[in-house]
Parts: structure tokens; C-alpha cells; sequence
DNA sequence: CTTGGCACTCGCTCCGGCTGAGTGCCAGAG
DNA sequence: CTCTGGCACTCAGCCGGAGCGAGTGCCAAG
């Protein structure tokens, strides 16, 4: 009974704090939220909660703040996903049905999902484990450096540079390309590699054949596609009013950082579902002030790559998860059609 | 005589200002610089210079600072381009000899310019006039939508997608394949563009045949490339230590706007020389209270993109200066060689 | 368990005075 | 005509104290 109350106490809290930005006191909190009880009620309830940890007192004579492990009982039990509405679903789907390019989808998804939460948003390519290999090219850029490109049929590119050894001649690198086209073309990515895995096989030794069959083996893995991520929407770290250099510098390098950005969205990769780490639950210690909302996204219902938004722990997150797991979708149907 | 000490007053207000960040009064400014005046010449020196517009007070008691067209007047008559250090002429080539493609080379030279200058660099990928046309794809991405992709010389890759307006056969495509391929590989792009358009009149009508060299065309012309840029440093800007919200936000917008920030580039793009648009000189507002340095690149001495860096009008112009020319230089030498 | 009352805490804002860097002007000296 | 020292003046920034008020914790009664 009171146990119930206190958690109503708990959301009035967290739902006013992200709207008002400021601690939230028992008084303020009975007039906005139709609490049948009196603020005195309420500020028992909100120092047993604070005892247990979820909320804290910027000073002693302030109101209430979420502590991080508030806001994780907030969006674990008290959170209902709110549909999109009907404006956001067309607003949605005919921004990014718009997309000509797999560059230009993923560019449009970032821009969609950073408006439409406000938040910083990344979203890392989508991996091609279904599609085949139309064509793979190779250019000689000197003596020694060869150009590796292979265009799958989804409409990626992928490029990669190799050192060689020792020259190649001309004659060597067309007889190498035959080979490996006809090894490769028209296959799944995984017959492709596993192809040219038996080609590297058969002509052993240190030429330089076996060493492109190697590297397309390790190009057309998941591997390198899965490095590349989009950001965009970093002009709302603007909206971190208070503690600038403190807090957006660091951000805002972190950002720039893939590899981090990589691992942080690596880490709650779990399919289908919204993830949600908060504050210093992740190991990250540049994100360990902000929250990161993810999904996984991917034809098929695979989950195949992640995307998502990092944004201030104090956000609206049933929100921001809704806007999240709606692009994703989307994203996920395209990528299916197309 | 007077005259050129007001100028030394200038250059010296000018170098304090972008140093200390705080306005400069007259008894500093004698004891930092050897200016053998007494503080009081220097007043009027400066009284004289406000005067005309070089220096302005922000309060009636305050130190000077110097105008955009103060700024104009010292980079202008003021500044010898001092030569970057033997150990940074190593740190840049060292850093961008390592890369291994295209990108990597684009994407090494906007971190290596914004950790040089401290500030937001961008890179305009550069235009590929002088390569040859390594191959061209076409993919079938759906029965009437089509993915060109043209492989050049240069390890540049250009793709784009093309709705058709009736569906195309598969032996139609093969067919289109060969002959698009037969009239442009191993050509220049100029020739290649040439070839297709002879092509295309050839073939006339509303077949997809004419709408695919059309399209080829258009896509190899520099136009499209030249679209393409690379924004980095943007934690740079959290050295605007004051007016945030009212300042950064608005410029984090613009710079993910990459449509403006090809006007940017564009306007000033003169070939071999350093460019400097200082406060409000270029049209875009949102760059109205920021510097922006430039200047062309590419092989062959031909200035064939546009490079540079945003920054507050307060700051070091000389070493910016001689940071993107070097930069500018050593990126232009490989795209020499590559 | 809830409620009203009450004393208490303490961050925020406003106000006034002080300080000091910096200026403008002027009169005198080269 | 230019430079210099002197002098009065201005004004942003920095305390420090007063007052305010939102909010709390505790207690005794319902």
C-alpha cells in the first residue's frame, strides 16, 4: 500500500525533474500530480526513498533529484513505452523513405532520431551478412599498394588498401583478379569467404595472391563494417546549460572517437529490445554522466547493428525509447525492402 | 613615424588580446611589448585607433580590443607567415604518410589540422579531374532501381542510385554493363564523360539505356564529390568559454550542415594562397562572429578542393595560417604520389 | 499510517561600498 | 607638433551582510 505510493512518488519525481530541471519539492509535487495525500505524507515517503538510494538532496534545504539508481527503477518498473503518434509514424517513415543510398539512410536515420528525441545520436552501419558480392575490383596504386573493393549487392562499398610485399605485375594482378572474381562474384558474403579461403589455401607461400585472397577473406567479414558509425545532432549537447567545459568538452572528443562510441554501443547490444544504461553503469568513464539509450536494428529481425542516442541521465525516457525503437523499425523494414 | 608606431600598438594590442583573452590597457601593453613610449602616448595611439575603427572598448573603463577590422589590418600588414617547427613539419608528414586510403587520409588530415590549430577543422574531399575511371558497376538493386558505381584511379569510389522509369531486363543490363564499361574504363574521367555522352545520344530515347549515361555523366562530373566533407575538433569549440547556448549551439547546427559549410568553403577558394574571412565579411550569419581560414588543395598544384579551419576572430592568425598551408602542402604532395 | 504545525536550514538575490585597472584630458617639456 | 607626467573620473568586479522563501525534519495528535 504505502510501497505502492512511494514508487507514484518516485515517478511524479522523475517525470517533474526531467520537465522542470529542478530538485522537486513534496509541496510542488501533491498541486501537479493528483497524490490524494498531504506533502507532509509525501516527505516521509521521499526520505525512505532517499534512504534507499533513489533519490538525494542537491543541498538540505532543497528538494528532491533522482539519483541514477532512481531513474533505473523508473525506467525497469514504472516506465509504459508510449506509441508514437500518428504525425510522428508519417513524419517517420516518409523522411527516411526518401533515402536513394545506404549512406544517405543511415545519414537520414541519425538526423531523424537526433530531432526527434533532441539528443545526440549514432548509428552504426548496418553489417550485409545477407547480401552477395557483385563485384570485386583491383587497383594497382603502385608497385606494391593495391586497392581492394568489393560492391555487395545492398548497395555497400567496401574498400580496403593492401601493402604488398614484393611488385606485382600487371599480368599477375589480372590473373589474381580473374580468379578471385570468379571465386567471389555473385555469392553470399559467407560463401565468398569461405571461397577465397580455399583459394588462399591452394596457392600457398608468400606470394601476393594468398595475401589478397586473406584480406578479402577479413574485409568482407563483418569486421570493418562494423566500425563505421554516423553522429549527428551534437548541437544538442548545447542544451547542458550548466557545467560546460566539465562536461560537453569531453563529450563532444568522445564523440569524435568511434572506436569509444563502438564499444559503448557494442556493450548493450541485446536484440529487439530497447537498452538503457544509465549514468556510471557502463565502464565508459566518459559516458559515466550520461545515460545511452540503444536497440539493435537489421533485415530480417537480426539484429545486425546498433544505433541509438546518448543524451543527460535527466531525460525523458519512456520518450526517448519509444522514438529509438520507432526508427529502428523503420530502419529495419527499409533495409529489408530494399 | 606616428604612424608606424600606431600599427606596432595594433599588432601588439592584437597579439596580447588573442594571448590573455582579456582586454589590454595602455601601461600593460609598454611593460610586455619593448615600446618605448610612455603609457599615455600609447593612449592616444589608441584613442586614434578606435577612432578609425581598428579597436573598440568594451566598457568605458576597460582595456581595448581589437575590431574585425582591426583583425583585417593585422593579418593583412601585419603578419609574417612564421614557418611551421622541423619537429611539427615531421609530426604532420609522419601522421599523414600513414594512411591507407582515401578516407583515412581525409579523415587524418581534419584531426591533424584541428589538433594543430586548436579549432574546427573541415576538409572538402578532394575533386578527381586527372583520374582514370578504374571500372563501373551497375547493380540491380530492384527491377527499376539501379545502383551505378563507378571505381576510379584514385581509389575513389562514387555510387549512386538511380530510379528507372520501367523496368529492365537482365540481359538489357548486361548489355548496358559492357557498353558503359567499354567507353569508360581506363579513360579519364573527362574523356569517360565524353564517351558516355556520345553513348547516350547514340541510344536515344526513353530507355534506360540514355538515362544511365546520363546519369553517369553527371555523377563523374566533379560536381558531386565536391560535395563531400569532413568536419572535426569540434570540442574546440568548448574553449568559447563564454556565451555558450547564444553562441556554440547555433555554430554545432551550422557544421553539421554541410551545404553551408560549402558555401563557406566555396567562397573563398583561391588557389595557393591562404585565405582569412575574418567576423562578418562572408554572407552566412552563422558564421558572422567567427574567423575562417582557408585555402586550396590538391595534386598537381591545381587547387581542386578547399581545406581549412573555424574559429573564434579572436585567434592566432599567423600559426593558424601557417598550419593549414602546411597541412594544405603535405596532403596535396600525396595525393601527389598516391 | 497520516496529517498539520512548527522551528530550522541554507542557497539565492539584492544592495552598498570598496577597489583598482584603465581612461581622457591638460599643461608642460622637448 | 609630439611626447610625457599628473590628475580626476568611470565603472566592472568583488566582497559581505540582510532578507527571503522554498523546503526539510520532527513531533504530537488524529
Amino acid at each position: 500500500m504505502q510501497e505502492e505510493r512511494r514508487l507514484a512518488v518516485l515517478r511524479a519525481i522523475v517525470e517533474d525533474y526531467v520537465a522542470t530541471e529542478e530538485p522537486v519539492g513534496s509541496k510542488a509535487l501533491v498541486e501537479r500530480h493528483g497524490l490524494n495525500v498531504s506533502p507532509a505524507t509525501v516527505r516521509n515517503d521521499m526520505a525512505a526513498l532517499e534512504d534507499e538510494g533513489y533519490l538525494a538532496q542537491p543541498h538540505t534545504s532543497a528538494g528532491r533529484v533522482p539519483t541514477d539508481k532512481g531513474y533505473r527503477l523508473f525506467v525497469d518498473r514504472l516506465t509504459t513505452v508510449k506509441p508514437m503518434s500518428g504525425a510522428e509514424k508519417r513524419a517517420i517513415s516518409t523522411f527516411l523513405d526518401g533515402a536513394v543510398d545506404l549512406d544517405d539512410v543511415v545519414s537520414r536515420s541519425v538526423r531523424l532520431l537526433s530531432q526527434l528525441t533532441r539528443q545526440v545520436a549514432v548509428v552504426q552501419y548496418p553489417t550485409l551478412s545477407r547480401s552477395t558480392v557483385r563485384h570485386v575490383e583491383l587497383v594497382a596504386l603502385g608497385p606494391e599498394r593495391l586497392l581492394v573493393v568489393a560492391i555487395l549487392s545492398t548497395g555497400r562499398v567496401e574498400q580496403r588498401v593492401l601493402e604488398l610485399d614484393a611488385p606485382i605485375e600487371d599480368a599477375a594482378l589480372a590473373d589474381l583478379r580473374s580468379m578471385v572474381g570468379r571465386a567471389a562474384t555473385g555469392e553470399l558474403i559467407s560463401d565468398a569467404v569461405l571461397a577465397l579461403g580455399l583459394l588462399a589455401e591452394a596457392r600457398p607461400g608468400p606470394g601476393p595472391v594468398a595475401a589478397v585472397a586473406e584480406l578479402l577473406v577479413e574485409a568482407m567479414s563483418d569486421h570493418r563494417s562494423q566500425e563505421r558509425l554516423v553522429v549527428g545532432g551534437a548541437a544538442n549537447l548545447a542544451r547542458y546549460g550548466d557545467s560546460f567545459d566539465s562536461a560537453v568538452r569531453p563529450l563532444l572528443e568522445a564523440l569524435e572517437e568511434h572506436v569509444v562510441l563502438l564499444r559503448l554501443l557494442g556493450e548493450a547490444s541485446t536484440s529487439g529490445m530497447v537498452t538503457v544504461r544509465i549514468g556510471a553503469e557502463g565502464p565508459i568513464e566518459e559516458f559515466a554522466s550520461t545515460s545511452v539509450v540503444t536497440t539493435g536494428y537489421g533485415p530480417h529481425d537480426d539484429a545486425l547493428a546498433t544505433l541509438g542516442i546518448v543524451g543527460p541521465t535527466r531525460m525523458d525516457y519512456p520518450g526517448t525509447m519509444a522514438a529509438v525503437r520507432a526508427v529502428a523499425r523503420y530502419l529495419s523494414r527499409i533495409l529489408d525492402e530494399g
